[in-house]
DNA sequence: ACAAGTACTAGGTTCGAGCT
DNA sequence: AGCTCGAACCTAGTACTTGT
């Protein structure tokens, strides 16, 4: 879809091609041999889409549109092609979509861009089951097609100094259109939508191909700059980072299991002969309060105070409240901005609760605490326990005690590997 | 009709107690 | 010391009810 700058980097690979001698081992003539292959199939891929292309723009106007997009997104596409299709001949013209979705994307104006994310929004937020895997495909495939590349954060500039966008601008990319809300939104409609993937338990390999490009975007990024954190809306990019990868690992695991292991294909087989309800790996959700009680409803987009009243001889009764980001969009707040009120509003009304004498103050640590899923100080033992939830056995898993917290730690990762468990970190009692 | 709120449930997480 | 068990708590999903 990028002549120009496809057919530069072409080049540049068959030069390197050309200049390769002497191969150091079999792994070198097998990766060599990989990427030609790879470069074949590039040209043959873009000689199709060429022709298939609904829309053909004059060269200025792409690289222009190539500028909004992100540059590196088709390259990335093209780089992700070979490894996509030895392992989604299912899914065979998934780049093919993902490239035209990104040519129809630069030729749209704001306002049509607009009205797309909303379509895309609100379709999103059906009921989860209502959506099937091809649908959500369909939709996975539009915030990727637009999801400009991470950006350094900005800088303060100086007064006198022109204010341009360039490529390797301090600033966001989308901090510099007319659109500035766009990015966000769209970082924000790929995040919810890659969570209702997992949680749909949706195959991975039907969007491996937007995997590959979100990846290669942030490790790109992560090369070029440091960690993702660190970049324009660094939050956003990280939990995104995070979901890309869960999935990625999911798209990777052996057969049709969604976790890895030595024994899991076994247990995997003997849960599903059981009559068991399909288990569900319950994930973190897209977002944390780092709050006791306050937690993100993916459905109602807002924040919920949940409390149970637990009082002797009554029946535990359990409140919700419900805080809506929807007021504070509609009074012009970007995404981000009316999440965090909405939940500046949930903290108030848990505050309310702790003094109404309903929910307990949150308890101060009085032992050492580790930040990772399964790690916790044995006060009896003064020393790290380690046990974690075994998804598939359904039990706890004791992983033995240690004298220092980062031993206990990385057996509590070695152990949530061997689960297919994410051994991300504990949501902090604020 | 739709959104928001309520009630309830299943099951995951944490952590202390107690057994071998 | 290592391990298992179980209580308490928490999270997330869903069905139903109520309000606009």
């Amino acid at each position: 879809m990028l002549p120009s700058r496809l057919s530069d980097v072409l080049s540049d690979v068959e030069a390197v091609l050309r200049v390769f001698r002497r191969p150091a081992s079999d792994a070198w003539v097998k990766a060599k041999h990989q990427l030609e292959k790879s470069l074949r199939k590039l040209r043959h891929r873009c000689k199709e889409a060429g022709t298939a292309a609904v829309v053909v723009a004059p060269d200025d106007d792409i690289n222009e549109a190539e500028l909004k997009a992100g540059p590196d997104q088709a390259v990335q596409v093209g780089e992700a092609d070979d490894s996509a299709s030895e392992c989604t001949s299912a899914f065979p013209n998934q780049h093919l979509t993902l490239f035209r979705k990104m040519n129809e994307w630069n030729f749209l104006d704001d306002a049509q861009k607009l009205e797309r994310l909303q379509q895309a929004e609100v379709a999103t937020r059906r009921p989860r089951r209502s959506l099937s895997q091809s649908e959500l495909v369909d939709i996975i495939n539009m915030p990727a097609a637009c999801l400009a590349a991470p950006q350094r954060k900005a800088m303060p500039m100086p007064h006198d100094a022109d204010v341009e966008c360039s490529s390797e601008a301090t600033l966001a990319m989308e901090s510099c259109g007319p659109n500035l809300d766009l990015q966000p939104r769209v970082r924000s409609l790929l995040l919810h939508a890659l969570h209702v993937w997992r949680i749909n338990l949706f195959d991975c390999h039907a969007i491996e191909h937007v995997l590959d490009v979100v990846q290669g975007q942030i490790n790109k990024f992560e090369e070029r700059a440091g960690e993702i954190r660190g970049a324009a809306a660094g939050k956003a990019w990280l939990k995104i980072k995070q979901a890309v990868d869960e999935l990625m690992l999911r798209a990777g695991a052996p057969s049709s299991s969604t976790l890895p292991g030595e024994d899991f294909a076994a247990e995997a087989q003997v849960q599903a002969a059981q009559p068991l309800k399909p288990h569900r790996v319950k994930p973190r959700l897209e977002r944390q309060s780092g709050i006791q009680n306050i937690n993100w409803s993916v459905g109602r987009r807002c924040w919920a105070c949940q409390y149970f009243s637990n009082k002797k001889g009554m029946k535990c009764k359990n409140t919700i409240h419900y805080f809506p980001i929807a007021k504070f969009l509609e009074q012009g707040l970007g995404d981000e901005a009316a999440v965090d009120a909405a939940l500046q509003e949930a903290k108030a009304y848990r505050e309310e609760l702790v003094r109404q004498g309903k929910l307990k103050p949150p308890k101060p640590k009085v032992y050492p605490d580790s930040m990772v899923r399964g790690v916790y100080f044995s006060q009896g033992q003064q020393k790290w326990k380690v046990q974690l939830y075994h998804p598939v056995r359904r039990k706890v898993v004791h992983g033995g005690y240690f004298c220092s917290q980062e031993k206990a730690e990385a057996r509590a990762r070695e152990l949530a590997s061997e689960f297919g468990v994410q051994p991300d970190i504990k949501v902090l009692p604020g």
